[in-house]
RNA sequence: GGCGGCGUAGCUCAGUUGGUCAGAGCAACCGGUUCAUACCCGGUAGGUCGGCGGUUCGAGUCCGCCCGCCGCUACCA
């Protein structure tokens, strides 16, 4: 029987990875696992994309070894991967020789029969995005539309595969195939891709030697690097050495990715290659969407980027929860909230309120009120005549069906949302039953059928859960004492615990966050605020806002908040094109920050340079006339004119301010 | 400009093929409960389902136009 084969995209690795990464590989990793516990085998690939040139840069540019750079960096990814629990089958890395094997035989391939053929090209060039871009596209600038850096100029001979020969082929097996493209925006967008027309794509890059050379060719460069990197998922079935056992993984059931690498290249390049190559296509791609911070796109250059890694320690730093059960915290958050059509927020704010929600007052407070009541009045053991109420298994049946159809489609929003109601089922048949009151009343048998729902739900929970929480669930089933987290089809049994079966003690798994002291009086929003809001954050600024509320308080803890530090003013220049902005590179204790000040009216850069000002560090990075601003410094504000504050007397770069 | 999508309670959003669809969760307020991780349960939202028309016995749910936001794409005469 075939395997269910799934896909991530193999990610660059020039930067580590981040919770737009870790996105895509938790929802692969959550299909991976549901399928698993469906009772299916499962061939579940990442990876690594170490043959673009934009990687052999940025190793040149730390001067350490490309090779040496892309084997720390595929380290990295793994041990990030494993750390969130994720459980692959297969991690390939495109410097790996079996794989530049299959670029070199599908490149050779296809040249023999005209698919690859031999041309020129002239244009002007990306090397960060690895993209040409056409005169008329372009200002006198020659900076790339996309990312700002400069382009260059590449006028070689070059080779040609013939996409355009298949345009009306994918055109058609898009439209024959809804499920082939999901979810449908991506689809449409697709479609009005090809409807432009699609021109044929050059496959061989020069000007850097570090790729898949041309095979017999080695003139001709290397390999284009989007040719290059989707072949992987050929590779990884053993498509060029097993002769036809590859097929008992090809074609792939599921591929993931984010929105932007769906339609020009999974969607249409890569089944194109395939239908050059006469092989089957995948049955399904889905490209997610991406997580804005702020509403604002996440970005190196903003600074606005999280670590995954990073917010599951400090969840279990400020909760006291074990790092494994905060990771699958992570975990859920990311598949609850995941973005499907739009985009969608990430913040902690929304990260803790999941957590104490839905994890530690809904599923973590249930199995630990079902486990303290049956130890309280049954000795922890199951007693005799305990059976599930039929209403009950009716709803948890339809319930798990519920979440199995969603899971199945990857919605996990809904296929969690789906779950989440046996959880308050449970605690309102708690409420009505009242299993305490029962007790008092001495009618111990009702009582131990009551807190069987219970144990039977959290049972059933943690098979649900398990494709999303795969630690929780094991802890669930530990503290039910049992010897697995039963199978998908096994978790709808009803009289799964005997009588006499003995319940482990309850421990909370999700100690409950505490929550901050709220504010007096909440700040709503005022229309218009956000039209100001991008203004130069000047340290004037907050002057134009009028009605700035005086009895507002805030707690020491909003205070703490706040990092500010002195810096020395290392060197100051005017921002180009403004009248009232200041660039000022800072010392703050070792590190160098660049911020954007808006004193340039009151102040001239020779006169700011050496001074000791304050800077509040832990402001959201904002880009503003090109340039990055790491922070604020802060300034006295006498009728609008900024003057500055210095301490009383030199001290060093970077102390603190409280 | 073209194509696509979105605009539903303070916030985040569900709403298959038009007829209990005006909803859920969170926040807030009130009440109940006490087994439990200050938890759980119930109640309270005067939402013109962006606006205006239209089709229909009946429209968030279909059609047209308009406004606002977003994505892709094109920057022409």
């Amino acid at each position: 029987m075939k395997r269910y084969y799934i896909t991530t995209p193999i990610y660059y690795v020039n930067s580590a990875p981040h919770i737009g990464t870790a996105l895509t590989t938790i929802v692969a990793d959550a299909c991976a696992r549901f399928q698993k516990r469906r009772g299916r085998e499962v061939y579940f690939l990442t990876g690594t994309d170490e043959n673009a040139p934009k990687v052999h840069r940025v190793a040149q540019e730390r001067g350490v070894p490309t090779q040496l750079f892309v084997d720390e960096m595929a380290e990295v990814f793994e041990r990030t991967w494993s750390a969130l629990h994720i459980e692959y089958d297969v991690f390939i890395r495109t410097t790996e020789a079996r794989h530049k094997h299959v670029v070199s035989e599908v490149f050779r391939r296809l040249r023999e029969q005209d698919d690859i053929y031999r041309g020129s090209y002239q244009g002007w060039y990306c090397i960060s995005c690895e993209t040409f871009f056409a005169s008329n596209k372009i200002d006198e600038s020659r900076t790339c539309p996309d990312c700002g850096k400069p382009l260059e100029w590449r006028d070689e001979p070059c080779y040609y595969f013939r996409l355009s020969a298949y345009e009306s082929r994918l055109r058609e097996h898009i439209k024959a195939n809804p499920q082939f493209i999901q979810p449908e925006v991506r689809r449409n967008e697709t479609l009005g891709f090809i409807n432009e027309g699609l021109q044929d794509v050059a496959v061989s890059r020069t000007g850097s030697d570090w790729g898949v050379p041309v095979p017999d060719d080695p003139e001709s460069g290397v390999v284009y690097v989007w040719f290059d990197a989707l072949l992987n998922y050929l590779t990884a079935t053993g498509w060029r050495e097993r002769g036809e056992g590859y097929l008992d993984t090809w074609p792939p059931d599921l591929q993931l990715m984010g929105k932007d690498i769906l339609p020009r290249f999974h969607a249409t390049l890569w089944p194109a290659m395939l239908m050059a190559l006469g092989l089957p296509l995948p049955e399904r791609l889905y490209g997610h969407g991406w997580w804005i911070v702020n509403k604002q796109k996440m970005s190196k250059s903003l600074g606005n980027v999280y670590a995954p890694l990073e917010v599951a320690q400090s969840l279990a730093n400020a909760a006291g929860c074990e790092l494994d059960y905060a990771v699958d915290a992570f975990r859920y958050y990311m598949l609850r909230e995941m973005p499907t059509d739009a985009d969608a927020e990430f913040s902690l704010e929304g990260f803790e309120a999941r957590y104490n929600g839905d994890l530690a007052n809904d599923l973590g407070n249930l199995l630990h009120r079902t486990l303290s009541m049956m130890h309280r009045y049954f000795g922890g053991r199951v007693p005799d005549g305990a059976r599930l109420d039929a209403g009950l298994a009716d709803l948890f049946a339809q319930q798990a069906a519920q979440t199995t159809e969603a899971f199945e489609a990857v919605d996990f929003p809904h296929g969690l949302r789906e779950a989440w109601q046996i959880i308050g089922a449970v605690n309102r048949y708690y409420d009505e039953q009242a299993p305490w009151t029962l007790m008092k009343q001495g009618n111990a048998a009702r009582a131990g059928q009551v807190l069987y729902a219970g144990l039977i739900a959290a049972r059933l929970l943690s098979a649900l859960v398990e494709p999303v929480m795969p630690k929780v669930a094991r802890e669930i089933a530990r503290q039910l004492n049992l010897a697995a987290v039963p199978s998908w089809n096994e978790a709808i049994a009803v009289n799964a615990f005997p009588v006499g079966h003995t319940l482990q003690e309850p421990k909370p798994i999700f100690p409950r966050l505490q929550v901050k002291q709220p504010a007096p009086s909440t700040p709503t929003p005022h229309a218009g605020e956000e039209g100001r809001a991008v203004s130069a954050p000047s340290p004037t600024s907050h002057t134009h806002q009028g009605v700035s509320n005086m009895q507002d308080t805030i707690t020491i803890d909003d205070f703490k908040r706040l990092q500010i530090r002195i810096a020395t003013v290392k060197a100051a220049e005017p921002v180009p094109k403004s009248t009232k902005l200041l660039k000022l590179t800072l010392d703050v204790g070792g590190e160098e920050r660049t911020i954007v000040a808006g004193i340039a009216e009151d102040y001239a850069p020779e006169q700011v340079v050496g001074k000791q000002i304050p800077v509040l560090v832990n402001l959201q990075p904002a880009l503003i006339r090109g340039i990055v601003s790491e922070g604020m410094m802060l300034a006295a504000d006498v009728d609008g004119k900024a003057v500055l504050l210095h301490p009383d007397r030199e001290i060093p770069s970077g102390s603190g301010v409280r």
